[in-house]
DNA sequence: AATCCTATCTTGCCATTGACAAGATGCGCC
DNA sequence: GGCGCATCTTGTCAATGGCAAGATAGGATT
């Protein structure tokens, strides 16, 4: 994936990261394995432990990646609440191991001051939609709005990750997503 | 909690089911130690296994018992849409332990049998009080119907056990989920 | 009543893991 | 050229999950 030449004097954290990424997608957040990751990056056991510190950091550090990328896929979809559930859904879909960690906060440190801050930003962009929304509408209660928009979506994502879904749904989350997020729009 | 007396000759299944509720309530199911179960309910470090074979199987004894109790409390509000959807979110903050487990599948076997059967039921119990409610209003389709209540419930009970909800939704699960769920009814 | 028998529980063991401590290595800076 | 610091390694320890083999007890069979 990313660049894996330089270890000994450069990217090891990246590596690992890019690593942890990858098993978490294989077996899920809680089973991730620090001397796993360093296996996969070629490094000793306790390389991890210098550039995270332990667990609970290298997953901080993929969180915040998470909620970056998540702002960054919103922000996108601004001007469409319907379109921005629906890439809500999608990044969830499609970057599973990110997502899976970034609403497992017993698993990371919720008080990272960079976490917080990338939350903040996916927050902004997910609020901002949602109120260009209502500006084009009734003046309807931006808080209770975004609050049933995002609650609806990430329902959506989570259940559908966890194969909780019945198999009329389909197999295309993007289609099955637009169908139950316009029920809010009606 | 349960009655303890009777070990070696009654009931350390359900003690240890017990116990273990309430060790996932403490750390979640992903650092739940079968060793710990077994020194909470003063048996050997092996006698969990001889009831449910390794973790998984009794994490998906847990989760069985999770959705009957989900089934039981949906039945109660089983011919209001609103109330239906309040009972669900509440159940996943009274009951975490439980929720959490339920909807975790990578943590047991979602094939087992029993848990299918209860899974059933409380799917069951979801789908007729949607039904219920389109009865009184317009011909509407059941199942995206209920796929957006299912959705918005239990998006908005995950986010609250995660955390991740704004401090201004306050500290009422029951009154703050009525808010957001009357969103649908609209 | 004696024996078997099966479910239940225990003891012992091994590989894996997370975390820590101490040491090696190498790059940049003075 | 030498120093210092960040980076990485080796070694170690306690805890865990899971397996195997053995002990124990209560009930059924004869």
């Amino acid at each position: 994936m990313t660049d894996t030449r330089a270890y000994h004097h450069g990217d090891l954290r990246r590596a690992l990261l890019a690593a942890a990424l990858e098993a978490v997608g294989e077996v899920g957040p809680a089973a991730l394995s620090l001397r796993d990751l360093a296996r996969r990056a070629g490094v000793s056991h306790a390389a991890p432990a210098h550039h995270f510190g332990d667990k609970a950091g290298l997953l901080t550090a993929l969180a915040a990646q998470g909620f970056d990328l998540l702002a960054q896929t919103l922000a996108e979809a601004d001007d469409d609440l319907l379109e921005a559930g629906v890439a809500y859904v999608d990044f969830a879909v499609t970057h599973r191991a990110y997502f899976e960690v970034m609403f497992r906060p017993e698993l990371y440190r919720a008080d990272d001051a960079e976490l917080i801050a990338a939350r903040g930003r996916a927050g902004g962009a997910l609020r901002s939609g949602v109120a260009a929304l209502s500006s084009g509408g009734a003046p309807a209660d931006t808080d209770r709005d975004s609050l049933a928009a995002w609650s609806i979506a990430h329902g959506f994502a989570t259940l559908w990750l966890a194969g909780a879904l019945p198999d009329r749904v389909g197999d295309n989350p993007r289609e099955a997503a637009r169908a139950v997020l316009r029920r809010l729009s009606t």
